[in-house]
DNA sequence: GCTGTTTCTGTAATCGTTTACAGTTTTGAT
DNA sequence: ATCAAAACTGTAAACGATTACAGAAACAGC
């Protein structure tokens, strides 16, 4: 049906050999003919031949948890920017926050593409050393392994989160609390490690009510927000490590009634698209979410140059900054408004 | 280095069609013997090899205009979630609303996947019917081609852009614009018509500068609203076609301080997960997204079984309805406040 | 025209599976 | 125990490209 090399060989009358070189881009003398015969037959090399033979597949996988977060989906953004000038194609697959999923699509794709770039559901996860053991090329971006000095491309989860708390101690908030993602996930453990650190650098000890751990999706976030609210004495400020949970806290607050920034100041992790046009605006800590998965993708492209050479490429952990963006829904807190509220409400 | 079925063969002491049989599922003999071979070595079948001898990749291509944009974000993950139980992998391409992108994926796709999900960029594209010709099955959503009666997802754009203007006439308003998509894709030309059929309806005549043709991107529907306020004597209510164009129009609208809702009554096609946040909460015609993936998905897996039978399966043009949110960014109009503002402003 | 060098070409093996075909073993009925 | 039918297995030929290797053609210098 779809015609083959051979049909081409045969049509220009050279031999398969000789078509295979042209289409490689050598120099051969039969070219025009080859040409034609090609651009008649509309001849395109048949990629299951090709990767058999050649071991290369010319495909890459891209893991990750939620394809619908719009922070992933920037990364995934930017590995197909650099990959769209490659011969490259991209499987794109979501783990759905699963580590069993995860684990099964990792499997699947080690032995169908070149190279791996993993945002991974947990640090304790083993199937990716499997995966490099195999000799994948592998980069870790968002979160990396426990382990791991492995090719990674970070941000500076400490380093935002104490921003943002600072912030809000800044604007005189003592009653500082956090939603965070997991513990055993990078940018979970990061950004409460960070959270934790800041007040202690300034002396706050905030109760332990004021730390919800929770799993990085909206509903999560929504939930931790209420168990905040129903505290005796609600938390005057919250710092939500992500996106999706910013946006479930900030529903959350809505639904209750809580005027943010007046009645609770809410700085989130990433940026949305949408913050600015939030009532008020959403302040939030900022990650370059495209250039990083650039970078990813850069790295991976490097991975495979150095496999070529067999010089063991050294391991690069890259670690981009972050920053705040000042909105509005930071503010100085009003003497425990919430909290009478919150009584008077309740008795 | 990796296993192959040759390795498992001498391992369990039978013939690599043995393992082959036993790898598909059948019975065989040997199977004790074979399936300690498998878990000793790790084998997985090479799928270069698999796929060159069977002609089956197991691989599905999802061509969309955009990744970032959260409507085929969730298209996405609704294919996803079907596929997830079957063999098959997904290539997400982006083609970047540009036509020669797409064509270039489409022709890589074609000797790579089994069958093709395209969200189209233009309708008069006819990349995607080489690709029917080959065989290939495709599914079409969100747009389709001009020509069409093969399979298709498509939603109710015409309806929903009815049901949008009337909403707004119902409130009282005649000066309604649209910021529309190109009217070469399905979803642009569909909506630009229910938008005027829903006016001519009601005996509206709107002056030819309320309709304003952008396309689909964000910062096309900031400018187009730009124009509209421009005007001498700018609409009332608008229409935006999409939920980026949406949203740049209310960024548009906020950066000229215009009071969205009361000077200027917005509805947005596409739901934003944000919408109810925003400042009025946004009223959209919301569409079922990941419904809509679903379905795509399955359509394609019957296609599959269809090919395997020999009988053409008959082609499916499936709509999906749209429904209105009605939450409090419309209005009724208020005199012409803003066109008097606007005087005020410019004198 | 001769020779040596460079450049191009063809032959045929190879990649790791699947599968038609023929051959073998098992089963079950007698 | 015998035999036919049923169930399984092995041999070897594909699938369509790439690539050593050896051989042919072109080129250059004399």
């Amino acid at each position: 049906m779809t015609p083959t090399i051979n049909d081409v060989a045969i049509r220009a009358g050279v031999s398969t050999a000789t078509v295979s070189r042209y289409m490689a881009g050598e120099k051969i003398r039969a070219e025009a003919a080859v040409r034609r015969a090609v651009e008649e037959l509309g001849y395109r090399p048949a990629m299951a031949a090709r990767s058999l033979r050649s071991g290369i597949h010319y495909v890459v996988a891209m893991v990750v948890p939620d394809i619908t977060n719009p922070y992933f989906a920037s990364v995934v953004k930017g590995v197909e920017s650099v990959f769209r000038s490659t011969p490259y194609n991209i499987f794109v697959c979501n783990s759905d926050e699963s580590p069993e999923t995860e684990e099964q699509v990792l499997l699947e794709a080690m032995n169908r593409v070149d190279g791996i770039i993993l945002a991974p559901t947990t640090e304790q996860d083993d199937t990716p050393l499997q995966v490099l053991e195999r000799g994948l090329p592998l980069v870790f971006i968002d979160r990396e392994l426990s382990g791991g000095d492995l090719d990674s491309v970070l941000v500076d989860n400490v380093g935002g989160a104490r921003a943002a708390v600072r912030h809000l101690i800044e604007l005189g908030h003592t009653d500082v609390a956090i939603i965070s993602g997991p513990l055993n996930t990078t940018p979970g453990r990061g950004r409460y490690d960070g959270y934790l650190m800041e007040l202690c650098n300034a002396g706050i000890e905030a109760p332990e009510a004021y730390r919800r751990v929770a799993n990085f999706r909206e509903s999560s976030g929504y939930d931790a927000m209420e168990q905040l609210l129903a505290l005796d004495k609600p938390p005057t400020a919250v710092f939500c490590a992500n996106n999706l949970m910013t946006m479930g806290a900030l529903k959350a607050l809505q639904a209750n009634r809580v005027a943010i920034g007046d009645e609770m100041s809410v700085i989130g992790f990433d940026d949305l698209d949408m913050a600015s046009m939030l009532n008020p605006p959403l302040t939030v800590i900022d990650r370059p979410a495209v250039e990083q998965g650039a970078i990813a993708a850069r790295l991976l492209l490097k991975s495979f140059a150095h496999n070529d050479a067999e010089t063991p490429a050294e391991r690069q952990r890259i670690v981009l900054p972050t920053h705040l963006i000042e909105r509005e829904s930071c503010r100085p807190p009003r003497g425990g408004a919430l909290a009478m509220k919150h009584q008077t409400n309740g008795s």
